[in-house]
DNA sequence: TATGAATGAGGATTCATTCAT
DNA sequence: GATGAATGAATCCTCATTCAT
């Protein structure tokens, strides 16, 4: 019962947070969009931030789970990785409103310990992921180890750019386009190191 | 004298924005920070909402002069291509500020036309920067115009994906290590295309 | 039972109200530090006012109940009222909580009728038993009975004045010193119009 | 302007405190019975609770003043202590609004330590003024210095008891008739230490 | 009896904005 | 141009009280 109140309220949050920005919410708007009294908040949250941090906790879980779904079953190798940077590439296009929320809390690390504990820890779970991905490359001998250590980095830093971008400006660029083109940069990279 | 004033109120808000963050920073605050009073800055600035919007403004044209001035210089194109994507690339290294900045700002997009109109137009200047570049190199015929258009987003995005992961947690990733490999990726891209 | 339960509430409410004062306590807490659900004191009390004349209301009885345990004894009529100014003398030393709580509750004398009228017939109690002394004293002799009608509101007022000085600043005194200088006076006064 | 406003303020929490009660009484409360708006209370003061303390230092610098005025003139020694301990035990009937603020303030003593500080300050004073009055006394020869260091403690004492049991009950008993017992019982007491 | 989730009015405090000086 | 006192709506949060279980 805990768990679906409080899973209520951050869903309020969420669509309060997308609809007027990080900003301009208040618990009290948080609270009807939840359909609940601004007390009960204070009941299973410490303080709105507490909440806000909640909020943040749960978009990286679900948009992590949602990404992972279709790669977690794709076996070889180099399809693996294409899936994975599509995937990252897409999630503007396809979930629009993680980026709503992740902008709107990106302004905050700097400023707010908790938010930045939650989000250091995202980025590197997504770098990881990319590094198990491609180790497995190595192990299998479609590619060599070397220089690899950056490219997940490069390869979210690119997801995250792109996405930023996009959700900027839809008429910059076709994502579906870039991201073929990514795709290739990254064939070539490692295949070229290899070769 | 206008113009002295604006400036004077625009660095205390920029410097208000970087210590406290973008919702925590009050026109009290600003005042303080730029040695005005309250008053003087609605003489200046239409409301909080005109002051915030002009630091975006200036923010912007500061950081474009910083990362041209070097590359203008630059005839060479492989050489200039290069220099600009190291200097996109280490924006977040030597004027980190600036990424405090758009951080702080990137969340408002959506809910501020004003910031909205600013920002698009920053991306798209950009962009173009990064286009005309190709485009001399191109005409000079060092390499083929197919397929070339949205490698400006990519070279944006990246560096842009680059610098919010290393604002987020300096321990991620060696910038230069990166910017070095990324550079190879762009010169592999372009030449292949053209061989 | 009923019995049982209110007063394990009501000493929560005392502990509670002596750690962190009147006006900070809510019903919470006091729940809390009782060990029982908020819900069940609504079932014990008709609210929160009500509880906390009880605790008042108990708390003048316990004191009254320790103040008179040894004068009750004592036979001889000078021995009986020295004792009993010492008793009241020593009420700040001996159970400093009954003064934190006493004065966390004076304040709302003026604002509270319940606790107004439980305050004013403590207050005369108090002054009666020390007529009842003063009164054996007159009728075996030892003394006159005129002038001796304020004598009671006197001593304690004394008590009381002193025990607020102390509880303010231990430092201001020594109450033993005091109390024997007291004790002097009044057998002075006494026994002055007595010769 | 500043004082004027501060005491603006100061006097409308005077009147509320008196009128409803320290626990009950709110910043919006204050605002509307100083005829300000309650944005301007928080210009003038850090908090609520620095607003309460300078009303309790005005109450204090207040009671203290009148309470001097008229015996600050008086030379003789004798003449100058009564009526100095008449001042004090009149203080409840000639400024009842005293004893209430200092009611609805004892309370917190213990849980506020800028109320602990001024309130011990005063007392001391208070303390201080009686001995220094004796002093003279001393010196000029009317006493002897031996056992009178608690008589200020005494005399403090009984004015704030009877002052409190007084206004808890008015009809407890004659302040006029009690002040002139107390005052016979000091001079018994200073003169018999002197023979 | 007993619980504690739920309510929503009310409290302290902040802050963008105005305006008399 | 320049100041900063003044406003009051809006914010976060608390808490007495109720009630379904």
């Amino acid at each position: 019962m805990e768990e679906i109140r409080k899973e209520q309220v951050i869903n309020g949050a969420i669509r309060c947070i997308i609809k007027k920005g990080f900003n301009q919410v208040s618990v009290k708007d948080i609270a009807a969009e939840a359909g609940v009294s601004t007390g009960i908040i204070y009941h299973y949250f410490r303080n709105k931030n507490d909440l806000l941090v909640q909020v943040l906790k749960y978009s990286f879980r679900k948009s992590h789970e949602q990404a992972m779904e279709t790669v977690e079953k794709i076996r070889p190798f180099e399809e693996k990785l294409l899936k994975h940077i599509e995937n990252i590439n897409f999630v503007p296009k396809e979930n629009p409103d993680f980026y709503s929320i992740l902008l709107n809390f990106l302004g905050q690390v700097k400023y707010n310990q908790a938010v930045e504990e939650v989000t250091q820890k995202f980025m590197r779970n997504l770098r990881l992921y990319v590094d198990r991905i491609l180790e497995v490359g190595v192990k299998q001998g479609y590619i060599k180890g070397d220089h690899l250590e950056c490219l997940s980095a490069i390869i979210i830093g690119l997801g995250m750019g792109l996405g930023i971008q996009w959700t900027i400006d839809k008429k910059a660029f076709s994502i579906d386009q870039i991201s073929e083109i990514f795709k290739e940069m990254v064939l070539n990279y490692i295949y070229k190191q290899t070769n």
